[in-house]
DNA sequence: CGACTGTAGATTGTCAACAATAAACGATCA
DNA sequence: TGATCGTTTATTGTTGACAATCTACAGTCG
């Protein structure tokens, strides 16, 4: 008997993991609003499951800190202050800067596997901006991140920066008004592709630099233009 | 009524997270070994509590990295490969340059303090060195570093070097016979000190990277003779 | 003798009921 | 009128029982 490409797997995964990561991506779309309390119990009856896995999946989200859980109290989404915002986007630009490096280090054919990849997520976001569709493009442009912190094979390295993608989208998200520039939007990535794929460290570096510059400073003044936590 | 320093604490703290506190040290520690399989029930009983808080401490765990589950099957002790080892050291040495350079640049105030919480470290491991305690001077070398990063107060820098640490203390551990050149232990992180207290932003990026290779070189080098895993 | 199948044991995964805790409200007293 | 102290209520923290799942072993059939 041939093989099938995947046999149904049937719910092969954690449930926990499962309640995890569709929490994770409406918190981040904005199903929950920063400072929002979530409840164990409705969300367990609105999943027809019971608080076990639940409170397994908060947790983990807390641990990756998008959710703070006061004792007793329950977990709530994060708020994200503007110095939030700086650590993020310091911590971001130097695991970028590093998987950079390492990716570079591993090779012509790793660098031009990551390049492909990169490429395809761009041609999504061009076609997202053609629409304008915020909440895409801003999965885009983490993809676009994550993808390339992938390309290093560092594991741990990749745990890392999926974390702070996920805040980073919390932080896009919270201006609501979403991206400025964003005619810019594809060109800034091509450009980072264009000097990966050419192999140029030194630009490379100067341009992810800039990027993450360029991030927080309209992060921040979008959100002070709207009146927002200093 | 003169308000005391701290009123005695009563269990102050969640009690999956004091679980997990005590087990992790007990894990880095090599009270359970690599590989071996932790049990929920038992740890349960031992414990004098119930699966729920216990298994929430273990899940915790396996988000930090150093237990692994595997579905219907248990969580096991991480074992550690040569792979992971020369990982976890790119990333630690990655975090601290980074923190090295950021604490630099928060002033001297800052790099003063932080100066004086290593020489405290530095003075026990002194002491340690004097009784040749293993198990002490590998916690000892990882509070030094995790100081080190925790001056440049970037939060999320900071928890993502205490879970390097921890890992890292697992593959000190692994070692058993244990450190290498305890002579010169002191000697390098006093090194590293001088140059944070001079300001000498070039030579503490040498030092540190220097550290952290002849880090990789002693795992490897000592697990190769011990014929462990490749 | 080898491969397959069915059963047994152990372990995690899930659940619903119970207990503990903290904030909010309202009553009581100076 | 103001503050303090119980009471209420909603929520999380904890527990023990039950169900689902995997591995290992033994029995059976070719």
């Amino acid at each position: 008997m041939a093989a099938p490409e995947e046999l149904f797997v049937l719910e092969g995964r954690p449930t926990a993991q499962l309640i995890a990561d569709q929490l994770r991506e409406q918190i981040i779309q904005g199903t929950f609003r920063p400072g929002e309390q979530i409840n164990e119990s409705v969300l367990a009856t609105q999943l027809r499951t019971s608080r076990g896995p639940v409170r397994e999946a908060l947790q983990r989200l807390c641990q990756e800190g998008i959710l703070i859980s006061r004792r007793n109290r329950g977990v709530f989404v994060l708020e994200l202050a503007t110095a939030d915002i700086k650590e993020i986007y310091a911590v971001r630009e130097t695991v970028e800067l590093a998987a950079a490096d390492a990716l570079l280090n591993e090779g012509r054919a790793r660098v031009r596997a990551t390049c492909e990849a990169l490429k395809a997520v761009l041609r999504d976001m061009a076609k997202q901006v053609a629409v304008s569709d915020w909440q895409a493009l801003a999965r885009l442009d983490m993809d676009f991140h994550s993808t390339l912190v992938a390309g290093a094979g560092n594991t741990r390295l990749i745990r890392i920066y999926n974390t702070l993608a996920a805040e980073s989208r919390m932080c896009i998200l919270s201006l609501e008004v979403s991206y400025p520039r964003i005619d810019v939007l594809v060109q800034e990535h091509q450009n980072i592709l264009d000097l990966l794929e050419e192999g140029d460290r030194e630009g490379l570096h100067k341009a992810i630099k800039r990027h993450m510059e360029k991030g927080v400073e309209d992060l921040i003044a979008t959100r002070q233009e709207a009146g927002n936590k200093p």
